[in-house]
DNA sequence: TATGAATGAGAGTTCATTCAT
DNA sequence: AATGAATGAACTCTCATTCAT
């Protein structure tokens, strides 16, 4: 159903994949109807069944471009870095930037979530990845002797992830202002010493005032 | 139009709000319709508008008991406790158990916040009380040359209340089954350590194993 | 869904019903929509909804009525009449009768027994009948001696009502103007000779000339 | 627009009435869509439409094979028999045969007559031959005084062969295993006797038990 | 106060048919 | 000749809400 096979039927579908987007971060997904989406691409009600089954399909594939991106946002250079905090630090920066940037597109697929189970799953997907490396994370620093044994990896890691997870959403539904480098500073500040890495405190970091 | 006039009437919408909890916590907000709601309270579909607007102003109401009863799970004593960690701890270890307890209702009203900005402002005030009180906690550790005073409470504070109640929504979407008070343990530990207070080490916290 | 609780709701369901039949039988079953029985019964389009689950129901209660009215119109009083080839003509009669009457009902039923297997059943349900009493009745003639035996009457039993209806249906599509007194005495003749039941040739037959 | 130009057109044409047949078999005639009988014939959605003006006008070119193939399998062989009732009985047994083999395509086309004009006329024309026969004959046995004169042909022949028809029908549907042979004998016997053809009782006829 | 009948806008979806390529 | 993208009319069904009783 959703294969176009002609590089005219393939544009038509990416017009309405790219102004669904758009449709469904204005009028998140609850109140965005198929004609909304139809008459967005320009193109009409019938057309929008070529290629999609539903409303659902329809968000399910801009979230596949979405998932994309915030992967290819976030994913740390393994390069550099041997310091521990500076990692924590650079995964925060990245994994906020990345968040701030899909945040509206983010609310709007907890909103899918809430009538529809395989969008719950998508996003429990991709919390998992950020927790299962933030729990690994944690484990190797235990193992380093960097955290005490005795800390719980399995809650500390979703804890702090949902720190930041959380800090990153509100941050962005009350348009509050704040110094990015500021938060990314503090963030990482609360998410080291939590766990009981000693404190970098290079020179330039923001965090301080 | 919601105030009843006569004793019979009080009861009536008492049955109302009563069985609509239920099956908003059965249904969601909204997979309910008016009729669910009516044929639960077994009257008629009318009746519910006698004492009700809409959908809407059924859920305010079932909301007003909610934030009412999580509030009285959760106030601390002032009596006690002069110590800033176990302050910490107790308070979180009442936010867990409110939030636990809760969490069906909570979904539900976040469910209604995608299409209602009542709800969503509902769910910000409520937030916004544990911020402020973990953000003037903060603050007067900072007074008393207990924090650092180069932490920045403002993102300190949203930061560390987010953790908490993320970690709570999680716990209960995913039912897992920690020990609370490992949890409890756990969490204050973050928190505490997070801000830079010393450990306190009691003996019989459980987060330690 | 279906019970009205008021004498109000009970004429609106009457009125509904008593208009869906005559819409049937000009539109046939399948050219039927909802929205045309609503109008026709001059309610909206929802009021067809507060009865009725969909178009088929609504049809299963047109069918309600017509088979209790066709088989109040076919019953034959078993009063007088021990001869054998006066009953056969009698329950003719009544059939025809009853057929003709209800040809063009019958023919939406079938419509729709083409697509929906409830009416199918209904139909065989209502053919069954019909066929089980013409066959007790060969059998009953064989245990009498007036049948031979050697008739199979699971086969003549189908085939002659089966030639009755038959007849029925086409008289009634073709609007051939038969006599109908003329068709009753033939049709008895045929069945009452292809079992072998000997002649009664009453001088006031019609189907003699 | 149905006349294909060259002999790959023609196959084509071809292919989409062969497997259009076992579409319409399979799904009945209303719920088959053109894109059925597009992905059946493995062609595309238009190409359907370059052959033919609407799906009824496939219905009609299936139809026409069908109708040969009917009239082919009837045909009785003028030669031999002058025995009326072996006249009459090869006719039903192969009326018989045909009807069964055709069984599905014959409900399949009823289905269609519900909605479509031509097709109530086509299933007319085609019974029509075979009344016509069959009234025909029993004026050609009224001339040689084998049947009274009383009898009227016109409501005789369309009941008798109504009789086998319906009979054929119900076997089909019911799928009801009777000996092929014991239907044979049993509606000729019946045929005969309701116009007073005098028994021929061969030894060998199966009809006898 | 309570009932439940009635409303009707609007959503999702299907599919025969047209037409540009 | 063949493709398959695009159309849009039409239909079924839901449900918040109004209103007569």
């Amino acid at each position: 159903m959703s294969a176009p096979a002609t590089e005219r039927g393939r544009r038509t579908r990416d017009t309405i994949v790219r102004s669904a987007r758009a449709v469904f971060e204005t009028r998140g997904f609850h109140d965005t109807t198929m004609s909304d989406l139809a008459s967005a691409a320009e193109v009409s009600h019938g057309t929008v069944y070529t290629y999609f089954d539903s409303k659902e399909a329809v968000l399910a594939e801009v979230c596949r471009g979405l998932v994309a991106e915030m992967f290819a946002t976030i994913r740390v250079p393994d390069d550099l870095r041997s310091d521990p905090v500076a990692r924590i630090e650079e995964g925060n920066r990245r994994y906020l930037a990345a968040y701030i940037k899909h945040a509206r597109m983010l609310e709007v697929v907890e909103q899918a979530a809430t009538t529809d189970l395989h969008f719950r799953e998508l996003i429990e997907d991709l919390r998992r990845v950020f927790v299962d490396k933030a729990t690994g994370t944690i484990r190797h620093f235990q193992a380093d002797g960097l955290v005490e044994s005795s800390l719980r990896p399995d809650i500390a890691g979703p804890a702090l992830v949902g720190m930041v997870e959380s800090f990153a959403r509100r941050w962005h539904d009350h348009e509050q202002d704040f110094e990015p480098e500021q938060v990314v500073g503090t963030l990482t500040r609360l998410w080291a010493r939590a766990i009981g890495l000693p404190d970098q405190a290079p020179a330039s970091r923001g965090a301080r005032r």
